[in-house]
DNA sequence: TTGTACGCGTTATCAC
DNA sequence: GTGATAACGCGTACAA
């Protein structure tokens, strides 16, 4: 493949001159320019961004290392990112930790070995020594939708406890006492943060929840569904059900309707995260959605500032409610969606 | 950061030993690799891919430029080729083409300049001038999904014709006979397959296909919408609708449900591709799968066939019928899922 | 078994 | 305005 010496002797003008056309470093005659591009054009000169990595120690590379890709969640916050970081002329390598830590430091690693210029990390439960080391680097770094307690890193992520909180309220209203809630893994802090909401906003409606309303999953199907199946086993089985993510409301419901039962006539739903095909479900479900796309946005302005050496204060949007039909809301009660 | 340099004065070594333990690529006596391991822990040295591109004309790198980061269809095509590839030792760059030619160039320009390995294209409508180079150029690329005409590249895809012969067959044997085919653009390899597919399968099976049946979308959610809402507003409307890829369909479906249709009851409802959530919808869809994971897995495959020198042979893989309950089969007829 | 020295393709610093 | 050249970090031919 031509480089810049083939393209500098076929043009009869040095190296130098035809990195400074290229770049328009500095000022080139009208003529030599011409000459140059003509050169490039010829030779369908390409210039090397690895050679130029090695020379200015900027990859023009973000990297972004996710839970997992096969969640809507994170698919559309990693094309949020992707868009966002298109525009600051940044492109972005996706790790996909596939929830595992690691895998999750397998992506970390051969990003750092890549020489990204900054990383946006969904951290999973574990605090592994490789995510401190990268602290200590002082690499780039920016925590997105997840927190690790006890590290200084800027995060990017949104609060839900007023959503939920909203919601209590709404099942409240429509007459639902026994709630029931699946969280995720109390290791991750999403899935403490919710968890905790829920009992603190059941508590201030002055609802109670048994311990055995209280299960737990993974953020995956599997789970939701299995923990769906405890909670309907129950000698007095909750009247609603509450899931901490989509994936586990997923499961939630093929639970549901796999043993027959009406949503919401026998039993309620809702979920914790929004996905376009809630809308389309018979009945749309009640859920509580993420400014996902902003989330995306502002993880990776976030990730450009502590890359260009400004200072960087952490990032808390909030999660809405969005009444569907799920909870057993009177006809035309349906929210704006999205 | 440190390098090889600093690595070598601390263990008392020469870079050339350190580059030798670091890939063992020589015989090394076990005191210096000991003490070289030391030096390489002891610094938190992290070898630069960057340099060792440069200096190996190999990046360890595949791109993957897809159509549309949101289809669930290339989402869990660029996971499987994920997964292959990282067992292979490459990493997976994804540009998200958005069923843009423009964009695509983009990242494929990119791609190139950051020197990938190997290049895995869904290519958009046009044959760009771009991606004509590449092929000349002798870049080891290979197409994944859809082809271009007249283009010497080896192409991993699926092909649909049985798994339409099957569903014509299935919904005249429902007792259908107004059935209606919701296409993809005609420029796309994908989108003129399958229209020719159902036109063939259709007479094939004795079944007329009026033209006003025949609508065509863009394999987006909106074009599906709207392609429904004119073939329900003929005179006399289809009896199944078969939408050409699972975005089309999900808007078919919304366009239904705004009716107050009922499906299968008021009309039939299948689509082409098929996803994990058809499967929790009421009634389940019925729709054709694609063995999307293989997809993946053949691409790299062949990719890395095509990178090490070797010869390349096309995959054609074949998509199957997946009956579930949109069609108005009969109750127990569910299919195996997926 | 180990060390020295060159070159990969760029950009940047210096002269002219 | 332009050209020669050093340097980025690494792998490797060649020498020792």
């Amino acid at each position: 493949m031509a480089s810049v010496k083939d393209v500098a002797r076929l043009a009869g003008v040095s190296v130098a001159t035809v990195s400074r056309v290229l770049n328009d470093s500095a000022p080139v005659t009208e003529r030599t320019r011409e000459r140059v591009l003509a050169a490039v054009a010829e030779l369908g000169y390409r210039p090397n961004a690895v050679a130029r990595s090695l020379r200015t120690d900027a990859t023009g590379t973000i990297g972004l290392v996710i839970g997992d890709i096969l969640n809507p969640f994170f698919t559309e916050l990693a094309r949020a990112a992707e868009d966002e970081a298109r525009q600051r002329g940044y492109s972005v390598v996706i790790g996909n930790a596939d929830e595992r830590a690691d895998l999750q430091d397998h992506y970390v690693r051969t990003l750092l070995e890549r020489r990204v210029d900054g990383l946006l990390l969904c951290p999973t439960a574990e605090i592994t020594s490789l995510v401190r080391d990268l602290v200590d680097d002082g690499l780039p770094l920016v925590f997105l939708d997840r927190t690790l307690p006890g590290l200084d890193v800027p995060t990017v992520r949104a609060d839900g406890t007023a959503a939920i909180g909203a919601l209590v309220a709404h099942l409240k209203g429509l007459g639902h006492r026994r709630v029931a809630f699946i969280s995720g893994p109390a290791l991750l802090s999403t899935g403490r943060e919710r968890t905790d909401a829920f009992m603190v906003e059941m508590a201030r409606h002055g609802l109670a929840v048994r311990p055995e309303y209280l299960e737990s999953g993974d953020f995956q199907a599997a789970s939701g569904r299995a923990a769906t199946a405890r909670l309907l086993d129950l000698p007095e089985p909750p009247e609603a059900i509450f899931a901490g993510d989509n994936l586990m409301a997923l499961g939630a419901l093929d639970e549901i309707r796999a043993r027959g039962l009406a949503i919401p006539g026998d039993v309620a739903l809702a979920s914790y995260d929004d996905v376009p095909w809630f809308t389309h479900l018979d009945p749309p479900i009640t859920a509580i959605a993420q400014p996902v796309r902003e989330l995306g946005r502002r993880a990776v302005a976030a990730l450009a500032d502590r890359i260009a050496g400004g200072p960087v204060e952490p990032v808390e949007l909030r999660a809405r409610l969005v009444v569907r039909r799920s909870c057993g809301e009177p006809e035309r009660e349906e929210g704006s969606g999205r």
